[in-house]
DNA sequence: CTTATGACGGTCC
DNA sequence: GGGACCGCCATAA
């Protein structure tokens, strides 16, 4: 199977991220799900790592968790950008039904 | 090599 | 709807 490099599988999730248009949103799960046929794994905690780390020059806003749970320490900011973009936010939950989106 | 940790996810209660 | 538990997996110590 066509299995890539750390490095290479960062580069697939930030491309990903980059992709996901405005007013939608990316489970952290449906990412590694889209990219696990192509990478060779997949997990969720490893995209939630990568995001982290190296999610600074990426729509990380637009990044979720499956229960539409922004992520710890900028839930505010990301709050307010999904607004901005027309994103359905449920108080302090995404509307998954509604702002899934798959490329 | 073994243990702990984390921007997760699904199941069970 | 929400909290406790367990499974998954790369990284750090």
């Amino acid at each position: 199977m066509a299995s890539v490099t750390p490095q290479e599988y960062v580069e697939e999730v930030l491309r990903l991220v980059e992709s996901i248009p405005e007013g939608r949103v990316m489970s952290y799960g449906a990412i590694a799900d889209v990219l696990a046929d192509r990478s060779g794994r997949n997990s969720a905690r490893q995209v939630g790592t990568i995001m982290a780390r190296n999610g600074g020059g990426v729509p990380w806003h637009r990044v979720v968790t499956s229960a539409g749970r922004m992520p710890p320490g900028h839930e505010q900011e990301a709050r307010q950008r999904l607004l901005s973009e027309g994103v359905p936010v449920k108080g302090e939950h995404v509307d998954m039904t509604r702002a899934s989106w798959l490329p």
